[in-house]
RNA sequence: GCCACAUUCGUCUAGUGGUCUAGGAUAUCAGAUUCUCAUUCUGAGGACCGCGGGUUCGAAUCCCGCAUGUGGUACCA
């Protein structure tokens, strides 16, 4: 039985897109279903592009995110394997040494201004059998020149030699079978001449095949490609044991049209990387999920069903449901449009779920940042009252700060609403009420002052909105007879009276 | 331009020839919870199933064409 290998394959030239992180978390899924090994390989065969901290933050992305892998370049091997790309070099130039003997691809010394000069010059331009025979290559050119301009230390590239006219079928577990005719692919480069590395095409096919990958899942950027790549299986002598395709579909924008881009989080005002990035070259930052407040279980909760739905009416998924429940027959085949709002629906279950007292833990810790205070226990209490209005721990302090600080300005709004010339006289009478109750007992405070309000045949609305004005500063907020219950007779008081003496029509 | 893939409420989607007067979620709106705001609950509106042709007794579902969208077309991945 073979076992089941897969593998999420970054390129280290920025943060994690969270498109890749759906892409590793199918890879997750779909490897933990069967109980297979996930690896994460480092593709880094751009050397132009490479950027410093990428590959720390993938990983770190990673650890919160609580995708593990079972390989990959941030785990010790004894095997003495690098996961590294840039790293496995000879291992690359073994194999295209071995399509050069066998005639599978050809050295060209073509320089890429002068494919670019036959690119202006001929419209649709392609490296391909069509036009290879009026190229400078190992084809055109006798094998004793080519020996020597090698030998001088000419820089060339080696081109996979594809032949025309055949149809090439790919069975990819999302799209079906898809076939190419091979006539309208071109002689790709598999070795480049720049900074003497193979190309992705050539270093993924070896890397998987010798890392026995059992299945492809990447995102659909690569459907195109992939005809060239059963190709070079095929070439290397691999074809019987060619991995399983699954091209995933991408990610879009929330509106307008295209993928999903990170201008577009900046735009739009929400994350698109799993965690803050500080671009090492522009000094940039872009926001993060973890940043935001998100749990990582909703972010993947959430990114799970984006293109992958269950064909059930369930949505709330733990890891372990979604490892069960995932299949790749399940997947869509178009692309799916970035739903924000729905990413913050998921955070907010998943906060309602999390334990009173851990989330009274994480807003401990922005109230310490605030400077504030207080006993363990009123900040349960608030936390208690007020976590289902927030969709994420930040959200609390947002909506709860009037337990911890009194009002700095009173929404002038709500004062040309509800205050009216009588309104000290009555809040002042509240006060009374109040004070008189010994001992402390909400109900009674509730019963009394409705009392008064009755008698005294007040506007209910407007009185006890400015009673709210006085303590909370707007009209919002929890039951207000909770509010004096929490805040405690002296302070309630004491709001009042500054409400009383700052508050003026 | 060429090649590939896709196309169901604003958005994510269910749907594999009759049970679809198209289901769910989200978002929106309304009502309720008798102080507000939010949550929650209930309800409403919202999709001529991209368009046009076929096939069939019957099509969102199968076929063809068109349109639109997306991806690819690099010595980037």
């Amino acid at each position: 039985m073979n076992e089941i290998r897969v593998r999420f394959a970054p390129s280290p030239t920025g943060p994690l897109h969270i498109g890749g992180v759906r892409t590793a978390l199918y890879n997750y899924l779909f490897a933990k279903q069967h109980n297979g090994k996930l690896i994460l390989r480092i593709e880094d065969t751009d050397s132009t592009r490479f950027v410093p901290g990428a590959e720390e933050y993938i990983i770190e992305a990673f650890q919160w995110l609580g995708i593990t892998f079972d390989e990959g370049v941030h785990i010790p091997n004894s095997d003495g394997i690098s996961y590294r790309q840039s790293e496995r070099k000879p291992i690359y130039r073994q194999y295209a040494d071995f399509l050069l003997e066998n005639g599978h691809a050809y050295i060209a010394f073509d320089t890429p201004a002068e494919i670019e000069a036959k690119r202006q010059e001929i419209k649709n331009f392609q490296y391909d059998s069509h036009t290879r025979m009026q190229m400078r290559n190992s084809l055109t050119l006798p094998a004793d020149e080519v020996k020597r301009r090698m030998e001088a230390g000419e820089q060339y590239v080696v081109r996979i030699r594809i032949e025309p006219g055949e149809d090439i079928t790919v069975h990819d577990m999302v799209c079906g079978d898809v076939v190419i005719n091979s006539s309208i692919l071109d002689d790709k480069v598999l070795w480049k001449s720049a900074d003497q590395l193979p190309t992705y095409h050539l270093a993924n096919i070896v890397d998987d095949h010798l890392m026995r990958i059992s299945h492809v899942i990447r995102g659909s950027e690569w459907l195109p490609s992939a005809p060239l790549h059963v190709l070079l299986y095929r070439y290397l002598g691999w074809e019987e044991s060619m991995p399983r395709f699954a091209h995933l579909p991408l990610l879009l924008k929330p509106e307008g049209n295209g993928k999903l881009s990170k201008r577009d989080g900046d735009r739009l005002g929400f994350p698109v990387f799993p965690l803050e990035w500080h671009d090492p070259k522009s000094g940039e930052v872009s926001m993060g999920y973890r940043e935001q407040g998100y749990y990582p279980e909703a972010v993947l909760n959430f990114l799970a069903l984006l293109g992958w739905n269950p064909g059930t009416e369930q949505e709330i998924f733990t890891i372990e449901e979604l490892v069960q429940a995932f299949s790749l027959e399940r997947v869509s085949k178009s692309g799916a449009k970035f739903d924000f709002e729905k990413a913050k629906w998921f955070n907010h279950k998943y906060l309602q779920m999390r334990p009173e007292a851990e989330i009274s833990q994480a807003f401990g810790k922005i109230l310490e940042e605030k400077g504030i205070h207080c006993d363990d226990s009123y900040r349960d209490a608030v936390v208690s009252l007020m976590k289902e209005r927030a969709s994420f721990v930040p959200d609390l302090w947002r909506d709860s700060a009037f337990f911890f600080q009194r009002p700095e300005s009173y929404d002038p709004k709500a004062i040309a609403k509800r205050w009216q010339p009588e309104t000290p006289e009555h809040l002042t009478a509240f006060c009374q009420i109040l004070q008189d109750i010994q001992p402390w007992d909400k109900q009674q405070a509730h019963d009394r002052i409705m009392q008064y309000v009755a008698d005294h045949e007040c506007n209910m609305g407007k009185i006890m909105n400015a009673l709210r004005l006085c303590l909370v500063g707007e009209t919002k907020g929890p039951d207000i007879f909770t509010i004096i219950d929490l805040l405690g007779v002296p302070e309630t008081i004491e709001r009042v009276k500054i409400g009383i003496a700052e508050i003026r029509l």
